[in-house]
DNA sequence: GTGGTCTAGACCACA
DNA sequence: GTGGTCTAGACCACA
């Protein structure tokens, strides 16, 4: 479902909030779907129940979730989807970019390693 | 110096760790080349000093690294710069990709994305 | 140190709270004043770290509360501690002021029945 | 007909209970008055049935509720009602005197606190 | 020493 | 079925 990875340093719950985060902005969640549950989603990620449910309180403190007693938590009808999607692409191309820098590549050199990486994986 | 930020989640040692490792493998830390001293990072980036100290011990540890008694330390002599730099891109160009797929963009929408943001930083 | 009483149906951490936010619009936690460690109150009041933890997360998210890595949290210099204080005795006179009148008492008998309960106190 | 609030942190059927206990406590409810169904105050507070069931089934295991098939449940004939009605103020005069307390008020300051608040309630 | 993350598991409130 | 609270305890990052 989602793409947890507990060995990179970034947290799980950050991992997840991070995710949900763009998926809202790029539309494919939308106002009022509702998500896995907590134990479904802990279940899948052979992840801890709490760790699942932090992800989503925080969501919901940040106005991105909806709590609805007994039942699954839901988009956030007021969520501001409409926001610039390239806003949430920032942090990761900026790290991008220093690994570049350290490495020694120039802007073009970059670029084509990125489409390389692309091609491959769509092969 | 580098480019330390405890906001991001990731360790600050780890943050040190894959820049030194990025510079060595861009070829622009060589071998023999001497490292700035802890506590000379540690005042410089507002850090404690143990926090350097792990990152540079992890690295010698690697074989990336050489210690001198009394002396700055080295990056080593046997180190192997000519190992792939594309290696170290290979963690920041998935996240890249992963954020834009969640948002819904394709490869030429992320590569002009990314086009754009490096035009940015470069005017 | 504080007042948690687990059995009220009132969560830990929210009584925690509760008690933090008013001695600060109190002005008995003042701007820069550390808090006890997480560890110490847990122990203090065989309590769950990570229950004190939750409770000056969320104080630390309304800005309350300041945290400092590897040292003890303290109250935010910025906090808005000239509030009027009377705003935080809204909630529990509401509460009392309702029991009164279920209890068919009017605001004269529920006057002399504080003040009888104040002076046993003191007593 | 009842105050229930689903965010105070006290679960909705104890609230409830606390107000019907007061009611009683205070004459308002008296030995063989029907109650409201489960039903119907389920709808009237868009609250879930099996929420005041549990609340009318403990009052009941107390001994101040009756249960009489088919019909509304009723406030016991045997209740003891001539019970001292400021025992029910106890908790929250307890309650509201920590916060005063805590904001560093002293007695005459939160009685002319609570007086303010009913002045205005009845303004 | 400080706080943070995560787990496994119990039990509660509510639909 | 849903999420919430809490525990006991492990291990990490940082000062």
């Amino acid at each position: 479902m989602f793409n947890l990875n507990p060995n990179t340093g970034t947290p799980i719950y950050r991992q997840l909030m991070d995710q949900i985060r763009r998926l809202v902005a790029g539309g494919h969640l939308r106002p009022g779907d509702p998500l896995p549950s907590v134990r479904e989603l802990a279940v899948a990620h052979a992840v801890n129940a709490m760790t699942i449910s932090k992800a989503y309180n925080l969501l919901e403190a940040e106005g991105i979730l909806e709590r609805h007693r007994g039942k699954p938590m839901t988009v956030a009808l007021a969520v501001e989807n409409q926001q610039n999607p390239e806003q949430w692409l920032q942090a990761p191309m900026e790290q991008l970019v220093k690994a570049a820098r350290d490495l020694g590549l120039d802007d073009d050199e970059l670029l084509v390693a990125l489409r390389q990486y692309l091609d491959q994986q769509s092969r």
